[in-house]
DNA sequence: TTGCGTGCAAAGGTTTTGCATGGCA
DNA sequence: TGCCATGCAAAACCTTTGCACGCAA
């Protein structure tokens, strides 16, 4: 099984660039519009390609929020321990951001659906949806007719 | 803001056929097929449009579970009330299941990222994504090959 | 040299948009 | 008669696949 796994320039420079924005979320595209910018091309296929493996290495998460946008994806540091206590997310429908979920009362739940009604929950697929504090602070200016969550 | 509705003959229909399949799951391929077996037609963009009606009437729900393929609705309802204690539900992923989660540890913790977090968390569109008893209890027989999730 | 990785182009899917037509009020 | 709703076709997207070429080992 031990894969023959060839260390190619795109997959280095790809690393070296999620090493530098752990934990922040980011679509193929982002990837793709970064490397372009700095006058590196990497093809969007191998972008999915070199996902879909970290992925599987369990080196990278993915997010599906939305359908018809793309894909979210956020890079673990690779010490192989997660530095959240939860992989939750909560997820603004106002401005749509999306934040990690810091919390442990959420892993007592978690145990707790688990022990009591056997459903074991995968906390890097359950999203929370709401409305965060900024935008329940401010709610009179980020209304029903607000753009900025469709940046 | 008083919406000028029509009524017409496809909402009327579609809405019909609707309270027939309270709490199932069907994409839009899957109304459209239906209507076409009944010998009716109503085309993909209106029930497209129909459905994102409803959602914003709070009377459909939305889910994402994977992209790639088609996006999951569910009829909620309509006499204005949850039967449950909880509006929350928990789909699982390899039978494609969805249950209420009738629990009162989730009010706790919607009040505990209310208070601590600010979150103030939407109930019904929020789904807990994980492994139910019956599938987790015979891993042996519905692994990661099962296609049974895939309908 | 071997065979995996890359990236272009094209395909495959779902969802959205434009626009002429149809139907409710 | 207004004007919203419908539905076809086309567009817009994201993601996957095929294939020839490049490059690591």
């Amino acid at each position: 099984m031990a894969d023959k796994k060839y260390k190619t320039k795109q997959r280095e420079e790809l690393e070296n660039y999620l090493r530098t924005i752990p934990e922040k979320h980011f679509t193929v595209q982002d990837i793709c519009a970064h490397f372009r910018e700095e006058g590196k091309n990497i093809g969007t296929t191998t972008v999915y390609r070199q996902l879909e493996r970290l992925m599987e290495e369990g080196r990278v998460n993915k997010y599906i929020l939305d359908e018809s946008s793309s894909a979210c994806f956020e890079y673990i540091e690779s010490d192989g321990k997660c530095h959240h206590p939860s992989c939750y997310h909560m997820k603004c429908e106002k401005c749509g951001k999306l934040y990690h979920l810091d919390c442990h009362e959420i892993e007592d739940l978690t145990r707790h659906l688990e022990e009591h009604h056997g459903f074991k929950v995968d906390p890097f697929r359950t999203v929370f949806y709401g409305v965060c504090a900024e935008c329940s602070g401010e709610a009179d200016h980020c209304g029903d007719d607000c753009e900025c969550h469709h940046h």
